[in-house]
DNA sequence: CGGCTCTTTGTTACCGCTAACATTAATGCC
DNA sequence: GGCATTAATGTTAGCGGTAACAAAGAGCCG
């Protein structure tokens, strides 16, 4: 008789268990069977199709086709995710806000440089907020992406914790739309450019063109910190200038709307020093003050100067044309892509980029 | 002696055999570990709390705190997806243009929608290519997500045999900014409203303002189906209300410079009738137009009246103000994560819905 | 022609998690 | 007190793929 093992009594329940039923779509295993092979030679036509026979080749390919198969990525991922350092061939970006067109450019460029790669894009918005970024961080996490992109440098302690552990890890973290490594800290790879420069080239701008009594007026949103940090360079450029200048916060809502409410604050504020010229955090700001501007029948530039940030397309219409600070929306996202591939091909970190932005004095300074 | 079985003898080979190597992220088995249980107990507390003791519970919320578990979700899906009817937890949407504000913010909608009902967003745009449609729904259907969501109900003869399979294997579809069920044939769940109404409407407006010889700029894109369509409804109500109209297409490219192309083709086309009123397939093409227009010093809408179609901010800024129609953009997004999340938690087919557009009449028209 | 390498395919175990079933102890009830 | 019921936890197997190792056959060489 025989004896009793382990085995043969899990077989002897297994044929008892009800199994689990399949969801419909087809396997690797039917693949194989039609193809009259197993599985792993059906695996390895997939991804080394010259480890295979040409005979047998041909039997899987004819077999692919019948069956329509589709490979389970969570599967492959599962399986070889410990090995292989590619990760879940996935990547997962943390947008402000996907609606606002300076970040849908960056996604557009991100997922059109991730096409053909392999890798698919797991997008998610935070409205701008630091704690909603480390909840949505720790969903996507779950994903075991194969790189993250996260916008900026500031993030909860809980956030930074978990990036720092990814990139022990080996997975690329890439900070997009800032570039400003603090000498000596370790910190992530940075693509983007320099807001305080670019905050000191605005002043530096309005007081090259002759404006004293200047203004920036900051975004409302309270967790935009890289307007706040233009607005930090263009104060400083300001003194180092001599020139007065002051900081106001605009309203919170829909940019034209508090742009001219933020210029009649502005304007009105009694006590103050007229302002002669006034830079905005972003172009929406910027053209509702414009509006405001030539509603109350004020000549811009001549009495009061505007310079924008961003280069959306609705500046460029306005009358007079606003100056802004054209930036590489597109491109930081595209480059985020390539620097991350890069990352994933070679193993190595993947390298900062400090892309390059430009001042476009149009009409309104 | 012990005779040798199947299982011991794979427990000899396992010793021998190099095991793979982890990846340094901290499993379930590890929070048991600490936690003084098995991984299933784990297991059922992070899903159902209440199925385990009180003081079991407290013992695993430590360990979850101490070893900072972030669940694999991969492994999560590959183990349950055939049971649970939620799949991956994971809504895969197709978009022809994420830069495009238009999509942008139906992006924003799907996102913030989804957003705390623990369904990750999986995006890839088609750059408005059905073949690149294709490819992309294969790509992203290897990630077995609990949802499609593509732009249009025109598809390639491939994608469409995948979308269907997905849906009989009770994965819901929808198809967004779009609605035009066709009666009889089985189709997908759609969430938009029917364009061909919208250009019906749209003529009608025109010449209910009295204005005759009529015009439909189309875009420059071959494959914006949706804004064909409009076009078709355009020139079906000029019929319809004996008027004479043409349809004409603008060139490709970005839209404002393609709208002034547009407009400038549009006029100085020789042996065709004045164009009187002309409507646009959308709202950067017309305002395009409507700088040309006052470039050339046509009174508007006196001499010519014009008329967008999406309500971008753009057109509300300009002199005259520009009508356009305005579209649920948010609304659709928003729309869809609801019905697929109402139909993954009932297991109903998702509804359709027709959402509301609104023809805005401003200064243009 | 025996031993060597190389090519091609197969077998087994395992990735991390969960469904199904098993087990144990506590509880209820007549 | 004996038996059924319930609650709490554990054991086993399996999701669909791939790494590691095994094995069989072909080709080569002295």
């Amino acid at each position: 008789m025989r004896p009793i093992t382990p085995a043969s009594s899990a077989k002897a329940a297994s044929a008892l268990r009800q199994p689990r039923r399949g969801h419909g779509r087809t396997t690797l295993a039917d693949v194989a069977h039609a193809a009259g092979v197993t599985a792993i030679t059906v695996s390895r036509y997939l991804r080394e199709p010259q480890r295979v026979a040409p005979d047998t080749a041909r039997a899987v390919a004819a077999a692919l086709l019948a069956t329509g198969y589709l490979p389970n990525k969570q599967a492959g991922v599962l399986a070889s995710a410990a090995h292989a350092a590619g990760g879940a061939r996935m990547v997962a970006a943390l947008i402000p806000s996907i609606a606002n067109s300076i970040f849908a450019e960056t996604v557009q460029g991100l997922a059109d440089a991730l096409q053909g790669s392999g890798c698919e894009l797991l997008l998610a918005s935070t409205g701008y907020s630091a704690e909603r970024e480390e909840e949505q961080l720790r969903a996507l996490l779950g994903w075991f992406p194969s790189a993250l992109v996260v916008t900026g440098r500031q993030h909860t302690s809980g956030a930074l914790a978990l990036l720092r552990q990814a990139q022990a890890r080996g997975t690329p973290v890439i900070e997009i739309w800032d570039h400003h490594p603090e000498p000596g800290a370790e910190s992530f790879t940075q693509i983007g450019f320099d807001h305080e420069q670019v905050g000191r080239a605005m002043a530096e701008h309005l007081i090259r063109r002759g404006y004293r009594a200047l203004a920036y007026v900051d975004s409302g949103v309270a967790e935009d910190f890289r307007a706040h940090e233009r607005g930090s360079g263009f104060l400083a450029a300001a003194r180092a200038g001599g020139v007065a200048a002051r900081r106001v916060t605009a309203p919170a809502g829909e940019g034209i709307g508090a742009g001219r409410q933020a210029l009649s604050a502005l304007l009105d504020a009694a006590g103050q020093p007229v302002v002669r010229a006034a830079a905005f955090a972003n172009d929406h700001l910027a053209c509702g003050a414009l509006l405001e501007a030539r509603a109350r029948s004020l000549r811009v530039p001549q009495e009061l100067a505007l310079l924008g940030f961003g280069d959306f397309s609705l500046g460029r219409e306005l009358e007079p044309p606003l100056s802004t600070v054209h930036t590489p929306r597109f491109e930081i996202g595209q480059a985020a892509a390539r620097a991350l591939l890069a990352s994933l091909d070679s193993g190595q970190a993947a390298a900062d980029a400090r892309l390059p932005w430009t001042l476009v004095a149009r009409g309104s300074s």
